[in-house]
This record gives C-alpha cells, structure tokens and sequence, in this order.
DNA sequence: CCAAAAGTGTTGCGTCTACACCCATGG
DNA sequence: CCATGGGTGTAGACGCAACACTTTTGG
C-alpha cells in the first residue's frame, strides 16, 4: 500500500486486475514472498517492481496480516499488508506488471463507487488509520515532503491526511520546537504571493515529542476541512 | 505470548522444548495455523491448547509478523505473534503438549541467563513494548485484575508492568474519571490491614481517554522501582 | 497600498505533578 | 492510639487553542 500526497490530496497507488478473479477491479499491489527473502524485503521488491522506485529510501512498515480463509476465492492465501510513504512519487513505469497502476485519492477509493477486490477496502482503511496515527507521534509526515520543504509544505502534509485545516501559527512551534525534527538550510523559497519561508531537511528524530495529537473529535472521511477543533459557524 | 501478573510481576508462560531445534530449551507456545482457520482462530486455540483456558474471555490482540529465512533451522516458517493478557491464569493443564510449561518473571526470561529458542527473545521485547504501550492509551490494565478489584489493585498492575511506582492519589483521579473505565459495584473490600477499597468491574469503554502517559524517561528493565517522573535523591 | 502567506506574542483554560491532609479500619 | 492503605484538596508548572498582531514579499 504506498500513499503519497499530490495536488493537496492524500493518494493511494492501485492496480487495475488483469486476471480473475477480480478481473478488472481495481486492487492494491502486491504480489508473494520468496524464498530466502524476509517480507520487508519481499514488499520492498514488490514496490520496485510496481513503481520502479527505490523503495529504500521510502519509508516503509508492517501493518497487519489478514487471514480470512474464504478473502481470497482461489484458496488460502494470507496477506502480510505494508504501508510505504513518498513523496514526489513518479508514474508507473510501463513495461512492467503495473502498467495499469494509477494513482487515486483515498477518499474516492473508499467511496462506495469504486469497489476494490478482496478484502483491499478494509486493509486501505487499516492503513489510512495508522497513517493518520503516525503522524500524531512521529516525523514520518517529512517523508512525504520532498527536500527542502518549508514548515507550510508540512502543515499541508498534515491537513491532507488528516483531512482538516490547522492553525498554522500553532502548528510552526510545535514543529520547530520538536528536537531533531527540523534541520534548518538557512535558505528561503520565494513563493508566488506571500513572505518567503525558511527552508529545512528532515531531522534525525523518528519520533515527535511531544505529539502532535488530532482532536479528539472523529475526522471525516469527506473532503470538508474544518477549523482545528474549532466549528466553523 | 501469554502475558499475567502475579505476586506483583510480570509473567510470561514459557514451554520447555521437547524436540530438537532448541531442545530442553525455553520457548514461547505455538503452532501452525490449520487450514480454513483464521490467525485469530489459531492463536486461540494454541491457546486453549497450552493453557486449557478459554481465551474467549481474553484480551488478544495481533502483534507482528516474524519473516527472517535464517529464524528457524528446520526450514522457512513465517511466525506471526499475537499477544494474549490474562488475569488469575491458572497452571498450565497437565496431559497435554504444555505439561512442561510454566510461568515467569518477564524480567528473569529476558536477563541473559535463560537464552529463549529461535528469535524468540526479540520477541517477547517486542510484546513487552506492547503491552506497556497498551496501558498509556487503552483500558486492557482490568484484563489483568480478577473482577471486582480495586484502584489499588489496577494501580499495582500498571507498577508491575511499566516497572516503576505510581502517585496513588493521581492514579486514582485518572481512573475514575475516565468515562467507561470502572463501573462501581457499591461493594467494598476490607484489606487486612487498612481503610476498605471501593470495588469495581471493568466498564464498556475500550480506549483510555484521556490516555495514561508513562514519563518520558525510558523505563528500566529491572526490578528498580523509582517514584512517578521524579528522580529519588 | 493591498493581498497573502510567514512568523511572533499573549491570554485563558485545562491538565498534570507533587504533596499536604483527612478517612476508615485492624491490631 | 498507631500503622497502613484509601481517598480528597490544592498550588504551581506546563501545554495548548485561539487569535491579535507584525513581517515580508509580489502585484
């Protein structure tokens, strides 16, 4: 399962199945273990594979393993799923497997219309959730940035996951006080309109402390982006 | 992996292995999921099979999959770990595979002197850090008390697995407010010595919110017990 | 000058730590 | 009356949401 954020969007790369069953559904890529190969090593092959990227430098983790004896219809078969996050994620290279690999917003994926095969829809939610999680307590929002980025670029990481606005204000302390998460360049980027903004790399801290924690309140799975806890009136 | 606590310690129950690899040596219980079984099915009744408990009234919960090629020496065997807590365990049934289990301190398994078989030592680290994880953010602590039990009893079980001791006072204002959490009995304990506990059952909230943090301080895997986030002079 | 985004200051509120203190019981 | 653990009250520190305000740019 690999997310990326393009255009302000959380994005989530799918296969279109060329074989049964399923044929034609939309699915999550993926593909089996082999022998003498240890499943981070398997998915990152995988990723390769799919994507032609160099998973190495992507962050990538175990999520869960599904094991439904009747999810797959041509037998027992049990998914061991992974998340990887990038950014600035290229089109599928053709020629391979994922020549029908295409990115989509999660949102559309997980709205009734597009149905994805197997058990897929539940495993995207699984991984929608630990992203969303993982933002609260450690720098992984920076592997969706690509170097250098500014604190706003990763306040839109944030808000695009989350799926609400934060106060921008607020947000640019928590960042910047977290030791090791920021390391400035002491260069600016110069935008469009507006004052320019410090450039930073990723820290060497994986963990943010203290977290970044959501509103207790659940975030909606829709587009709507609401105020930081705040109702809009 | 089959987590209690008794005489205020964090057990484990380990089997002594009868077959080689390994042989003679200490072992997490386990087996090989059977066909048209889910993971969740299986550890159950490994579990039932171990321990003759019904685990349907535990707390169990899907910790990792373990992949290295090199884990087992008979051959390619993929582990994924569950994570099982009980309270009042009793000994492990006779006449079955498990007559040669028993319970131990978490601590003695994982100080050196007693090497556990294959990666198994990893882990049990690794459901260590779960578990005490667990108690931060979620109500799973009551899965380890006997029904009814006390905030001193809950308390103690917090002490016992994050390893260092808690303001009783503060304890007590978190717990109780915690909506969900302790459904009060009406019924009191009358301890030998001292001012009788009000008793409580486990109540229907899952998650502890707000949560319970442990300082940020690494906590020690010895027997040291220090005072909550303050350092003894 | 204006719009827009970056960045700083401040205030009020809620939570947590540490600790003083009271309560109820058995010996 | 004392020791012991249960339970309440409270003052100070701290963190965070909200929002006013200043800064720096392009048009």
């Amino acid at each position: 399962m690999i997310f990326t954020v393009r255009q302000d969007q959380l994005q989530v790369l799918l296969v279109e199945r060329g074989n049964e069953p399923y044929r034609g559904s939309a699915a999550l890529p993926g593909g089996f273990v082999r022998d003498g190969e240890t499943l981070d090593e398997a998915a990152l092959r995988e990723l390769l594979e799919e994507t032609a990227l160099d998973g190495r430098r992507l962050h990538l983790e175990q999520l869960h393993a599904y094991s439904d004896p009747e999810r797959d219809p041509r037998g027992r078969v049990i998914t061991v799923a992974y998340l990887a996050l990038g950014s600035d994620l290229p089109f599928p290279a053709a020629g391979t497997d994922a020549a029908r690999a295409y990115w989509t917003p999660i949102s559309s994926a997980l709205d009734g219309g597009m149905a994805l095969a197997f058990d897929h829809a539940a495993i995207l939610r699984d991984g929608l959730e630990r992203a969303r999680s993982q933002l609260e307590h450690t720098t992984v929002a920076a592997a969706f940035c690509p170097e250098p980025f500014t604190v706003g670029d990763l306040r839109r990481i944030y808000e695009a996951v989350w799926g609400f606005k934060l106060d921008p204000s607020n947000f640019r302390r928590k960042m910047t006080r977290a030791e090791g998460f920021l390391e400035p360049t002491g260069e600016r980027r110069f935008p469009e309109v507006g004052r320019p903004a410090a450039l930073y790399r990723r820290g060497s801290a994986s963990l943010l402390i203290p977290p970044l924690l959501r509103s207790s309140e659940i975030p909606p799975l829709s587009n709507d982006q609401s105020s930081m806890g705040v109702r809009i009136v």
